[in-house]
DNA sequence: CGGGCCATTGACCTCGGTCAAGACGTGTGG
DNA sequence: CCACACGTCTTGACCGAGGTCAATGGCCCG
């Protein structure tokens, strides 16, 4: 696997999928031409309407991947994290999102087409591919039933829970406690809302003693009662081994 | 491939993709044990929490994916049209989401894992649901845009122009008029609101010399002033051929 | 020290939800 | 053939969640 000239090379070289891969799996991978990079925070990595080739897997960081509107308005439709994987698809074409990095993020790069290859190489890796692609669909399930249903306190209650629950890994462990770089403009244009609102509603969810979010810092004061809160269920965030 | 009894044996015993197969895939296919069912209107085919190990391809008729909350609202996640797949992932596994007849339905049922085995057996088949689950993927996107971003109107006539382009079939097409089953509250569930206000809505588009819906059947009345006031661009449903 | 980004709050307004009441159509049973 | 029930559509009155506009203050960084 190329590292790019501003990789560290005590990163290591294998996509953190976290699910098993064989060495020969991690050998073809190596081969793809996968390049690990570095973007500063704010950087525009992939821009919606480009004709892209590249897919991403995020290593390290935080990023998001959003819609572009014409009025200058953005939806974003995932706070990618590690071992996710970005513009998995059959070919080349315009992208029809943009992924923009929030904090410091290191991804590995690759061709679209050598992902495709993979899965025709290797069914075991076709597999893991279906796996995390199930995944990030139920995710992105879950954050339409979110905004559709859901009325904006637990909605970003169910948001901040979410986060917790992927930080943590295997999809199941929840910190009361975590670090979130995300402002309240960044909370806001993925929930659907404005910036304004999203503060009213931290400010109501800390009245309510549920959970507080301030400094970049989120805290659980009442996990059991949040999650009630929030109707929210982390079983959607299993990711299924094979 | 099996047919059910209740099947009709003029109906073509192919997943209408619309992606080419080669006569070896068609094989392989309809020997994964695919049997083509018929479900009347209104029923439930697969519940969200079950245990499930089908997965499902339209064959003809409308139905709906969707989420279900704990208060008895739900969230329409698609209307799935002839060749897409609902519940490709890699294994057996509580189904997050709910598959629901709105007219009568015929869709071809495959085992989950034959959907895997056919994805190890044939890197071209990989390639084929790879491409739909990406177009799935981006209509989901879209959806969540739709939703988050979009103000009542413009929300509902977009989703009526993704219909009208979807039953086109190569994703492109756009008649001026096409009948839809679906009801107010059908809508009103896909776009995260109220029927009644729904009812309003289409009230002000009618009005709006834009679109009429009535009597299950939409009329664009002014396609490219409706199109402009949606913000619809339907470059995310082309399917890309392999 | 100054500029920019971000957080915070108040005043006001509007979109969309809630509640309530009918109207209409269609299929069913008497 | 009629009566009725049920699902769906429609409309009005009212309310509240969330958006808009505006002003201020904190903090970081050049």
């Amino acid at each position: 696997m190329t590292l790019a000239p501003e990789s560290n090379p005590k990163i290591q070289d294998t996509p953190p999928f976290r699910i098993p891969l064989s060495e020969a799996d991690r050998a073809f991978l190596a081969g793809l031409g996968a390049t690990l990079r570095r973007y500063a925070p704010h950087e525009t990595i992939m821009r919606q309407g480009d004709d892209e080739g590249r897919a991403f897997i995020i290593h390290s960081g935080w990023s998001c991947v959003h819609t572009d509107l014409p009025d200058g308005e953005r939806q974003i439709i995932d706070f990618p994290f590690s071992g996710d994987i970005i513009g998995l698809r059959a070919y080349q074409s315009p992208s029809y999102i943009s992924l923009t990095s929030i904090t410091k993020l290191i991804v590995f790069e690759v061709p679209a087409k050598a992902l495709t290859a993979a899965v025709e190489h290797s069914p075991r890796l076709a597999g893991t591919f279906l796996s995390v692609a199930a995944r990030q669909r139920a995710i992105l399930v879950e954050h339409l039933t979110n905004v559709g249903r859901r009325r904006g306190a637990a909605r970003a209650a169910h948001l901040l829970l979410e986060i917790g629950t992927r930080l943590g890994g295997d999809g199941q462990r929840l910190a009361s406690h975590y670090e979130c770089p995300l402002t309240q403009y960044d909370l806001a244009d993925a929930l659907g809302m404005t910036a304004i609102h999203i503060n009213r509603i931290l400010k109501d969810l800390r009245e309510l003693d549920l959970l507080s979010f301030r400094h970049r810092t989120v805290d659980f004061i009442n996990l059991p009662a949040t999650k009630k809160f929030a109707g929210f269920n982390p079983s959607y965030l299993l990711l299924e081994r094979i």
